[in-house]
This record gives structure tokens, C-alpha cells and sequence, in this order.
DNA sequence: GCGGAATTCTAGCGGGTGTTAGAATTTTCG
DNA sequence: CGAAAATTCTAACACCCGCTAGAATTCCGC
């Protein structure tokens, strides 16, 4: 079903590599401009994937049309093929663009932290950058981890590098805070991750900034995921 | 957009009220057949259904196609006419059985408990059927979860009573856990339900059965919802 | 096995899709 | 200004969508 698309008019794309959203279109030649890319074109490039990050997160990947796209960024659909290769491209670079941005939100966070901070806080820190980067302005962010799932498969295979590595940083930090004693030994911490970000992402289907500050809404996040809602935790063999 | 779909050949559907899930697609008369609703055809329904299931879980609704469903349930496009009025309206029943099949497996998990009870033990109890009717041959129910999202507006509005019924039943569940002074005071039970539920029902995109056993898994998952994954409770005013 | 109802199929309509070629326009800069 | 390059638009192509009418077929009680 997928194998009949024809393929586009690339001469050599053998390349498997990642595209590391550092690569350009460059379909024609650059201005003469010395600098490193037209800084005209550069803004309407921006609009593009702006609106395209906003109606993909609304709407889909397969109930958005590139006339939905083209409408929320001014232009006709036509002249979004001057700027992106296919709509599989453009969906491609938002996705890479919001797991880019979540992660450094992230990783910014914690290393702003003094050296001395405990794992468990920085845990706590990374939650609440998280959930901060998804959701304050997050049309990036959020349409990354709404419509992941709903990405062609090679899109969604491409993609798995950076969710990886995105995951790995969490992984680190959760075992260091295990070594630090301040864990509980008999928690699993892969399945507590996968929990944790199913928690969090699941936040921008029904987070409401009008109903609280978003400094409580995420203190009360990680305090929840550090600590559950029990009182104490005298009912552990509760099973048999 | 939705408003220029001429409306199918209805006599008199003015009627407001949802379907509630027994209303019957009754296009013609029934057959010859005494009891309520030929047989054999009620069979070709539940294929389409089950197909219908199946491929929206995994293409999402825009993403699947009429002929998607026909040729997973063995027939042509134009035969899904017979049993069901729109696209629309075989989304609208996979959703419905979802949340139906979730809520009831909870309910009865829960009744089944002995009526001494501690009331987290009923909440570990909920979230392990819930867990459980998800991954387990759940088809319609994490087609419910996945999807919902996705869903056209009035579809979605139609929905949300059935969910807001379910929600309530959690709802009640920690209200009495905190009433009998087993839950943390300062925790805020709104946010916890959506963040379990947000961890909960990631999992259908994760979760592979061949890596360890469910009990384990689903018991790991109420263990730390309940008591988070810190050794301790000491670092609680670590904001200010 | 006949006859009528129940079910499925065929063929197509009207419309919208992603995509492209080439003309028209705007921008850039000597 | 004026020419060349960069950008956008127009118009269309080929295809697939949800959906429907009516013919063809299957089912089932008599």
C-alpha cells in the first residue's frame, strides 16, 4: 500500500542517514546573498512549518491537508513544494523539531542546577522542564508527541534515534538516583520511565492553563510521580 | 465541513438522545426470524467491526480507509453500507465498545473484591483490570484510547458522557481512599486520575507481553502509581 | 425447490488529495 | 534601471476518498 508511491524526482537519495534537521531544501541555487541561506525565503520557511506544526497537532497527519497548511501560512498549497520535498518531509521536521526542543528544555534545565543538587531533585527538575516545554507554547512539542504515533513508518523509524537518545538521558538520570540510594530498589525503572512519559504527554490532551498556574501544575506532577498518593507505604505486600 | 453531508435516508432521526450502544442499524426489516435480529448477519457485522477496530488502532481514523476495512473483514467497500450508516458512525461504536469493555471489566474486578477491602486496594485492583482488559486482546479498547483523539467533533461530544461516567467511578474510588485517611492530604486526586490515566493507556504503545509477564507488569504499574518511586518521603519542601 | 426477503457486489458520482510543470511575479544586486 | 535569480501562483494530472443506486446473489422458511 505504501510501495506504490512513486518515488520523487531524486536523482541519488541512496542515502540512509539521518537528516539531523540540519539539511537544508536547497532545491535552486542560493542568492547571492554571502551569508549562509536567503534570509527571506528563511521566514517563509518558518510560517510553513508554524502552521504546519499547529494543524498536524489538531488535526492529524492524515486529516491534515497541505490547503490547510498553505491556508494558515498565507500561501497556496503549490508553493509549499518550493520549501519541502513532500508532506511526509514537512511532517518529518516538526517531529524532529519538537523532540529537539523538549530535550533541550531538559537538558538546559539541569545543567543550570547547582552541582550539589540531589538526582531526586534533578528528576524533579527535568519533570517540570518537560512539562513546561510541552506545554507553554509548545506547537512544536505537543503536535511531536501527539501525532508520533500517527506518522508513516518510516517516518516514525527515522525518528527513533532521537526519541532514543532523549530517552537515554532520562535512563541516566534515573539510575543515579537509584545509586544514590535515593530510589526505591524494587521499582523498575524502565517501566516507571515509560509511565512517566505517558503521564506527562498525555498532559496536553487536557491540561487547562486557566484552571491553576502552571508552576503549581508541574510541582504537583513530579511530586505525584516521586511519591504516589499513598500516605505511607506500610501496605507493600499487600498481594499474598 | 460537516454540515453539507446530506443526511442518509432516515425517516424520522431528529431524535437528540445518544444510541447507547443497543441501538440496532435496522435498515430494513428483520428477517422471518422470531428473536431480536438475524444471526447470521450480525456475524458479517461483528467482522466488520473487529476489523474496523484493528485498523483504526493502528492507521487512526483519517488514516483508514473504507477498503482498508472491507478487505481486513473480507468484503467490498460498498457492503459496509449495509450494516453501518457512515465512517463516522463505525468509529463511533469501535469507541463506544472501548470505553464499555474497560469500564465493566473494572466493575466487576472491583465487585469481585471481598467487601472488607481497603479502599488502595481497590484502586490497585482498578488499575490492574484497566491494565489488563487494555492489553489483553483489547483491540476496541485501546482503538477507544488511541483514537479518541481523533475523533471528529460531534463524535467526540457524543462520546464524552460514557468517558465522564468512567472517570467517575475513579473519582469516587480516591475520594474514599482519601476519606479513610490512606492517600497523601496535599496530593491533588483531579490531576493524579489524569496523570494515571495518561500512564495507563501509553502503554498500549509500548508494552510487548514477550518481556515479562502481565501480573508482573500490571502490578509493578499500581505499586507505582500508589507509591511513587522514592526510597523516602523526606525531601518534601524542596521548592522553597 | 420456490419465492421473497436479506445480503453482497458492481459501477460509478462528485469531490478532494498530494504533487508537478511551467508561467507569472517578486526580489536582489550590479 | 534592468536582468537574472528566487519565489509564488495557476492549472492541471492521476488517483483515491466516502458514499449510493441498482443489479446480482445468497439465504431461508414454506
Amino acid at each position: 500500500m505504501s510501495e506504490e508511491h512513486p518515488t520523487t524526482t531524486n536523482p541519488s537519495p541512496p542515502a540512509p542517514e539521518p537528516p539531523d534537521l540540519a539539511a537544508r531544501p536547497a532545491r535552486g541555487p542560493r542568492p547571492g546573498n554571502g551569508a549562509d541561506g536567503g534570509p527571506k525565503s528563511e521566514r517563509t520557511r518558518q510560517r510553513i512549518l508554524d502552521a504546519a506544526a499547529r494543524t498536524f497537532r489538531d488535526k492529524g497527519f492524515a486529516g491534515t491537508t497541505l490547503n490547510d497548511i498553505a491556508v494558515a501560512a498565507r500561501l497556496r498549497a503549490g508553493s509549499i513544494y518550493y520549501h519541502f520535498d513532500s508532506k511526509e518531509r514537512l511532517l518529518e521536521e516538526v517531529l524532529d523539531i519538537g523532540i529537539a526542543r523538549v530535550s533541550a528544555a531538559v537538558r538546559r534545565a539541569i545543567e543550570a542546577l547547582p552541582p550539589e543538587t540531589s538526582p531526586s531533585d534533578r528528576i524533579r527538575t527535568g519533570i517540570e522542564a518537560h512539562l513546561r516545554s510541552l506545554l507553554y507554547h509548545g506547537e512544536y512539542t505537543s503536535a511531536s508527541f501527539r501525532i508520533f504515533g500517527q506518522a508513516p513508518p518510516d517516518v516514525r523509524t527515522r525518528m527513533l534515534s532521537r526519541r532514543r537518545a532523549y530517552a537515554d538521558d532520562w535512563r541516566r538520570m534515573l539510575h543515579e538516583a537509584r545509586a544514590a540510594g535515593e530510589l526505591h530498589p524494587e521499582r523498575d525503572l524502565a517501566l516507571a520511565r515509560m509511565f512517566l512519559f505517558g503521564a506527562l504527554n498525555w498532559s496536553v490532551e487536557w491540561y487547562d492553563p486557566e484552571k491553576g498556574s502552571l508552576d503549581d501544575f508541574v510541582r504537583e506532577a513530579a511530586e505525584t510521580f516521586l511519591h504516589g498518593i499513598s500516605v505511607s507505604r506500610t501496605a507493600r505486600a499487600s498481594g499474598e
